[in-house]
DNA sequence: GAATGTGAAGGTTTTCACAGCA
DNA sequence: TGCTGTGAAAACCTTCACATTC
């Protein structure tokens, strides 16, 4: 019950699966290429991007081609139509709507946070079971009750949540999630969520980055290269 | 003027590079282990380990392996020792003190955030440049002036810093606090900062994630492991 | 001349598979 | 028997180097 050519995608552009280094590599570039368009930069060779992002010529030429040919020999990628393409495969070019669980430290600095807006990720629901919050306005978004997200959730046509709730009720409020329908989730708690497989999520470890950083210091490690 | 033996660490204990990724899951496996800790789990095999973490048994033992041998072949390893080993390779066992410049939406949750504290990361300063912020109190700190920052900086023994100031300013800031003897940064700013070479720097960029995120629904791309 | 696009080479990380030990 | 520790193999990712194009 094998689909044929099950590793091609909808739109039949990608044939090979991209690894995650190279997605989140494509983020590096569009936020450079933001800025350069911004700027009034025309084109940008893969020197000049690479030295910004600490990465090698070789490789933004290699990630980018897996997506097409955006380039001209011997002068190098037109910044803005490069930003839309890029754009364009990371499925941002567009706005995507999403709620955010938990108004408490993390959820408010998110709320607030520019750079998702900006991006095309839009909060358009807060949800929160605490009755002190619940019906409160942040930043012009009244705070919903939690235990009553579904219809709230299909009705705003939610497909990302953010995760701001503690660790220990987590779990609870991702199962009640998924249950809505929502196919993709940002997780801030620092806990393994269980999702069914067809529901996408990503962990967001502030401690893990300053573990790194201590274990640099204690070991002189000398990074080779800082991932993306 | 190269010392001999220089991918050799103080304690002589590693040997070989260590990748990214395996210091990435030790924080998992950190995690994970103080949690078994608490709930009184005396010893893992490194399978059940994996699985909490949607990992390889191979992959766990072998991680652990660059360190030394902690577990006992047809028993599996003890949990609570485990779980200071990891946290010694790591370098958190002890009191890093932290400073927080900016106290914006993301550092107010920065403070407040417990998990830091419970990996043993003190913010002990606050710094901005707000004439209303300075001299307020957040969490029982008072934030300071940022342009006054290199003797409170010394005075306080700090060692990390957590940039949450805007990207237009992100790198100014950054340099005072290089010239100030900082040795490790973490990043909020959406900007590619510099720092000279002996200075650790790690990004947290959020967005990032929330791109993986529309990549992978608008691509159906299914992940074949989640890169911790 | 300058810079892309890309197979092939090289390097790194993960997984396998099994010897070795409790 | 059960599970670790680890060389070797496999998979994966990055870099090289050059043909190709503007």
């Amino acid at each position: 019950m094998e689909s044929i050519e099950s590793d091609t995608d909808l739109a039949g552009k990608i044939e090979k699966r991209i690894s995650e280094s190279t997605i989140r590599r494509l983020s590096l570039y569009l936020r450079a290429l933001s800025l350069l368009d911004k700027k009034g930069v025309k084109t940008i060779s893969s020197k000049e991007l690479a030295s910004r992002e600490k990465l090698t010529p070789a490789q933004v030429r290699k990630d980018l081609s897996f997506f097409g040919s955006f380039g001209t020999r011997g002068l190098g990628y037109p910044v803005s139509e490069l930003r839309s393409e890029i754009a364009g495969i990371l499925g941002i070019n567009r706005i995507w709507k999403v709620a955010l669980f938990g108004v408490g430290n993390i959820g408010s600095a998110m709320v607030s946070y520019k750079e998702f807006a900006r991006q095309g990720f839009q909060i358009v629901k807060l949800f929160d079971n605490d009755q002190r919050k619940i019906g409160s306005n942040h930043k012009g978004i009244i705070v919903s009750d939690v235990s009553n997200l579904e219809p709230e959730i299909k009705e705003a046509g939610i497909e990302i949540a953010i995760i701001g709730v503690p660790a220990t009720v987590a779990q609870y409020i991702v199962d009640d999630i998924v249950a809505a329908g929502i196919k993709a989730i940002l997780n801030f708690a620092p806990i393994n969520l269980k999702v069914p497989s067809d529901v996408y999520l990503r962990n967001e470890n502030m401690s893990m980055e300053l573990e790194y950083l201590s274990f640099a210091m204690v070991n002189n490690h000398s990074e080779k290269k800082t991932k993306p």
